[in-house]
DNA sequence: CCTAATTATGTGCGTAACGCATATATGCGT
DNA sequence: ACGCATATATGCGTTACGCACATAATTAGG
């Protein structure tokens, strides 16, 4: 049955994440979305409150308060927008320092899980996983959504798409 | 790089749960670990607040709680147990039918990320994520915790060794 | 150029889902 | 019978959110 794999999937799904959570919260002592923001904030530097929301899916107040606790923990700066509504989000040096520690930490668990394959196994793996999100419908916020805790010094090639189906909002 | 595919397979992992959690929200109004614990009690029959903790990797105050609303929500029953400290728990008929809901929901929000594939890659899929299970190192309860949300009705072999490394404790 | 709608942010307030420390009851071993 | 381990419950605090509302800045329309 096609059923049974969707299961196998979950069952894997569920274990890289708890992984994956556990190590985060372990590095920078907070979970939730937290970790992720760290990671979205450090991809460029016109990250905004309101892009940070839409990429999270958090209200619009969790958001604000998500920061304050990056702020808090001096791994986040606020600085003014070119648009005077905005606040430009920057880490600090801590927080850059930190967000690599959280990607490391997070590929480190899927790779303790993906390390009883071999070399071939693995590939065979990532190139059906490639597959599988190249052909995803996906908006571009989708994609950050997908990517909010990707290793971007790890994925030069990402597979989603970019301009296809649906059109970010 | 191997460390690539591990990218790849924590961004997959996190879009899987994703649309997981959302499915299971809506199901049952709740998060956290409440719709693991649902399809936990459902197992069996001799399911005890303490078992219960262990496998969702709670505190023991936070699985009490946990219970608690389980009850108020009357989808599950707390009974005496035959040791007269524990508590054994059961589903309500209507517990019962919202497990499977969850269940289902869960199915449908991994298949519908997986249906891209062809049916071949989807059995290669399969095969490497059965492989890659059946490998790991897993106690007894590590294997209750892995398969907290898997449909039993589903999942009939079940690829995490029982008796293998670590030993329960 | 002035007003209205839109966009981005911040705040008061409440809630869900936890953890820690402590208390109580039952079972077990000697 | 006594001490210790096990299972559950409760008081209290915290984290990570959401909703409703308020405020400042930009954009659109006449």
């Amino acid at each position: 049955m096609d059923t049974e794999i969707a299961n196998l999937l979950g069952a894997l799904s569920l274990a890289v994440m708890d992984r994956i959570e556990h190590g985060a919260r372990e590095v920078i002592g907070r979970g939730g979305e937290t970790p992720a923001a760290l990671v979205v904030i450090g991809y460029g530097e016109g990250m905004t409150n309101e892009k940070l929301r839409r990429i999270l899916g958090l209200s619009h107040s969790g958001t604000v308060r998500l920061v304050d606790r990056l702020v808090s923990d001096q791994l986040v700066e606020r600085r003014p927008g070119d648009d005077a509504r905005e606040v430009a989000l920057h880490l600090t040096p801590k927080g850059a320092a930190t967000r690599k520690e959280l990607m490391a930490s997070r590929i480190s668990a899927v790779a303790s899980l993906l390390n009883v394959l071999s070399p071939t196994e693995t590939k065979r793996l990532g190139t059906l996983i490639r597959d599988l999100l190249v052909r995803q419908d996906t908006s571009e916020m989708d994609r950050f959504t997908i990517c909010r805790m990707c290793d971007d010094r790890v994925c030069t090639r990402c597979p989603l798409p970019t301009s296809k189906g649906k059109r970010a909002r």
